[in-house]
DNA sequence: AGCGGAATAT
DNA sequence: CATATTCCGC
């Protein structure tokens, strides 16, 4: 029966492309709206864990008090106004507008995972979103990200160098983009046969965030030289297997993936501060 | 009515 | 520059 075989094939193809548990698990960020946390400042059992992922915002808060400066200054806020009428306390979500997202190594990874499982003909926005299933994140957000990351492949397969200067295949620019590994079949026109989406495992938990203040301007420079061998250390990874099916990848999934917490800074009067997630992946 | 995508705005 | 927001064709 040659169906069972290629039932067999498909199926490890299918693993193949599984995200692994560490890939997974660690992944979940909830981005939360800062009015929410705002409002609530801090939940009980919060406890701000430096080893989870963070999902970065940019909290410019022009409006009323930008009272995130000292970590126990969670106190205002809520208590703004009281004796007004009208709407007073909540129904954040009008009015208020969302932080930028801030995309993180992590982010983009899942943002890319998504787009390869999805192949290049599905991955659109909404699509992309749902996969990555990231808590609060739009389908702006990745429209918007998806936009400039097409432009980054466009780039790529252009050819090196271009117009400007610029030396090369890099500019700032391309940094984030360059920290996950490009899936081949993004740069030719998708093989219109075999596989591609299958049931993915939303994994929606729940995470924290983290709130920068200021404006952003983050990491204006990390000349980070990815510590591979750090890397390669951490890379143990648990096998997996489903079905005595050896989960084996292809694709390298990404690397890189960590960088310290930056801190950035500078840029006259615009301070950002931008942990990350340190460590594991 | 909503989405995707380029253009444009912050 | 990195994201957000707008505009426009489906």
């Amino acid at each position: 029966m040659r169906e069972v075989e290629e039932c067999s094939n498909w199926f490890s193809k299918w693993e193949e492309q599984l995200p692994s548990p560490e890939e997974l698990m660690p992944l979940n960020q909830s981005l939360i709206t800062p009015n929410l946390l705002a409002a609530f400042n801090l939940t009980p059992t919060q406890t701000p864990n430096p080893n989870s992922n963070t999902l970065l915002f940019t909290n410019s808060h022009p409006l009323k008090n930008p009272s995130l400066e000292t970590p126990d200054s969670i106190t205002d806020l809520e208590s703004s106004e009281l004796g007004g009428g009208g709407n007073s306390g909540d129904e954040p979500a009008r009015t208020l507008k969302r932080p930028r997202l801030v995309w993180t190594p992590q982010l983009h990874k899942r943002f890319v995972d998504a787009v390869a499982h999805l192949g290049i003909k599905n991955a659109v926005p909404k699509t992309i979103m749902q996969l990555m299933s990231v808590d609060g994140l739009t389908r702006e957000n990745v429209a918007s990200h998806l936009q400039k990351y097409r432009l980054y492949l466009k780039r790529m397969q252009g050819g090196g160098g271009h117009s400007g200067g610029s030396s090369g295949l890099d500019s700032a620019t391309d940094h984030l983009f360059a920290s996950s590994p490009v899936p081949a079949h993004f740069l030719h026109p998708v093989r219109p046969n075999s596989e591609q989406f299958m049931p993915f495992v939303p994994v929606v938990v729940s995470g924290q965030m983290a709130v920068v203040s200021g404006q952003y301007r983050h990491m204006g420079h990390f000349e980070n030289p990815y510590n591979v061998a750090r890397q390669a250390h951490q890379q143990q990874q648990q096998q997996v297997h489903m079905m005595g099916t050896p989960v084996h990848k292809l694709v390298p999934s990404s690397y890189i993936e960590d960088l310290e917490s930056a801190t950035a800074t500078t840029a006259n009067g615009k301070k950002a501060l931008t942990l990350f997630p340190t460590g594991d992946d």
